[in-house]
DNA sequence: ATGTCCCAGTCTCTGGGA
């Protein structure tokens, strides 16, 4: 079984190099993340039109986040969120469009569903934005109750993988230079502890191999020639329950996805399973 | 080089987010 996760940064914008993309490489299963587009927007149609056997869960609110699960060997018990999600409160005075304070609703981050015998979920967790935010609160929020809820699951599904863009580096050797990222988010002490409190469920880091260079990365940023330089962050993760990690064969950062016309700004990582 | 890309709305530009 292959798995893979991916954040396209807009499946419609990258919908070409999407389709392209699962037709080389032929994914058994599939999270992607910052799908910017309402569930009933997605194209399913044009995935399942591929003829690959790809069946399709998409959770979306339109314009932000969104995250989806492509799956060929079953799409059962598809979950949208987590019990206990907290949605963003915003800051002192900051305008949003949704609810009243207090009653915000959770962001389109997570959907889960089991997919040949795996509980499988792909996650978008939130941004952070700089440590002194109300974003970086809901970011620490966010992530304790992602790991109450996969407490939970465990229990009852112990073949589990929580995949997807988890915007924190979990060490200094996952960015291109340590030293650009003090007083930045994505490496301070809470956040990796928050990626320590979810191994600590017996989840492992399936950590890929670079296709070229000594870094893992899977995020370079549009601007500055980041991705010729290898200027780039470990921040799109595959933790994988014992019974699932015990089956990895191998695993690899598809950084071609990065090259070429009209790229994401993260390459895919891709898994082989036993 | 703060040097890019994507989205929706204010709609052939702008502002927000990453």
């Amino acid at each position: 079984m292959r798995l893979a996760t991916w954040n396209v940064n807009s499946v419609k914008a990258r919908l070409p190099r999407l389709l392209e993309w699962l037709a080389e490489t032929e994914p058994d299963v599939v999270g992607l993340q910052e799908t910017k587009v309402a569930a009933g927007a997605f194209p399913a149609a044009e995935i399942e039109d591929l003829g690959l056997g790809y069946e399709v869960a998409a959770h979306g609110e339109g314009r932000w986040n969104g995250v989806a699960l492509l799956s060929r060997v079953g799409l059962e018990r598809v979950s949208l969120g987590f019990a206990g999600e907290p949605g963003y409160e915003g800051e002192p005075g900051e305008s949003l469009l949704l609810d009243e304070p207090g009653l915000r609703r959770p962001e389109a981050r997570a959907v889960a569903a089991d997919c040949g015998g795996i509980r499988v979920w792909s996650l978008y967790a939130p941004n952070g934005r700089t440590p002194d935010s109300a974003h970086y609160a809901y970011k620490l929020e966010w992530y304790a109750a992602l790991r109450a809820a996969l407490a939970a699951e465990l229990s009852a599904s112990p073949a589990l993988v929580a995949c997807g863009d988890f915007n924190v580096a979990p060490t200094d050797a996952d960015v291109w230079d340590p030293a650009v990222f003090v007083g930045s988010t994505h490496v301070t002490p809470p956040e990796r502890q928050a990626l320590a409190d979810l191994r600590a469920l017996g989840l492992e880091d399936v950590v890929p191999v670079p296709m070229k260079g000594p870094h893992p990365f899977t995020y370079w940023d549009y601007r500055a020639g980041a991705f010729p330089k290898d200027m780039g962050m470990r921040i799109d993760l595959v933790y994988a329950s014992p019974p699932v990690a015990g089956r990895v064969r191998g695993a690899y950062v598809d950084r071609e996805a990065r090259k070429g016309h009209a790229p994401s700004d993260h390459a895919p990582v891709v898994v082989d399973l036993s």
